[in-house]
DNA sequence: CATCACTTGACACGACTCGTATCAAACATT
DNA sequence: AATGTTTGATACGAGTCGTGTCAAGTGATG
């Protein structure tokens, strides 16, 4: 399949007129009410930063992508991410780690959105037909499952992680 | 996911200008080269004119599909119909079937060609992953992961079947 | 309380996708 | 040879999607 992806320069300028730059080390961490300390000013998909609840345009900013994406995407229902009581979203690591491979899927991929649900959906029933056949074939089998699985997953150019 | 689907009206018109009525029985059925007999008659979900290989212009007429739409999907891969000694494409009752799957994915769940060579890849993949398992598991433990894969499948909108 | 930075929702634009239409040329079959 | 269909290539219209922009609302701080 050819077809060339939708690679724009992926700039997001939510307020903050940044000189596009390098990540510039967390400069608006402002007010987060059920927030914590963002740890390490080392980067997005190096490592690094675990645990941790972003507002919008921290999440944008990590992840590379344009805040109003990330709106589109809770709007469409592939992301649900929390809120403050001032009704602010906030970011857990695993809404990053699933925009991650949102991104993935339609960049690299070329899925469209509904190929995205579709992908998601397919990740998540898998991994809960692995429990259900681990727990009706014992923790041998499962192992097995879990090998072919993740050959599966392999094959199909998804990160074998989540 | 709301996104509307491409509802066109869904009308081919290479050449062939007959009254869109119902099947006409195979109506060309000329010189087909390695041409097949039969196979099972029980079928997919229409029924009728099993057991055929078709050229482009009848395939289409059977699926109510455009013939360029079906030579855009070989020239992307998604199929790969047979020839005639004259390079004429034969669709096979696989390939029919296979064409229905790609409409559904594509009309009703409104994947884009890029997702629906994902989902194609997908049950493709989950459908080898069962006779690996049941092959490391034996017949009785396979027997489990069908069904849970029915599971899989009916929770993703695919067609049992194949 | 006032200020300021940020988020929010809504709308619009530009690039891309995809089914379809059209064309001349080549081919198969009567 | 004559006819009709297939073939490959190109183009168009409608839809998708990320992004830009705007006014308005909210939260945190002085």
């Amino acid at each position: 399949m050819t077809q060339q992806r939708r690679v724009q320069t992926r700039q997001q300028t939510e307020s903050s007129p940044v000189p596009g730059q390098e990540i510039p080390s967390r400069p608006a961490d402002t007010s987060i009410s059920p927030a914590r300390q963002p740890e390490t000013p080392g980067d997005n998909d190096a490592m690094m930063q675990m645990e941790g609840v972003y507002i919008i345009s921290v999440a944008a900013r990590i992840l590379d992508m344009h805040p109003q994406t990330l709106r589109k995407y809770e709007r469409l229902g592939l992301i649900r991410p929390g809120r403050t009581l001032g009704m602010l979203r906030l970011y857990s690591t695993e809404d990053i780690r699933k925009l991650r491979l949102i991104r993935h899927l339609s960049d690299d991929m070329g899925l469209n959105l509904a190929g995205v649900e579709f992908a998601l959906a397919a990740v998540q029933n898998l991994l809960t037909m692995q429990q259900r056949l681990t727990a009706r074939l014992g923790p041998e089998a499962g192992e097995q499952v879990k090998e072919e699985l993740d050959l599966l997953f392999q094959s199909l150019n998804l990160p074998v992680d989540h």
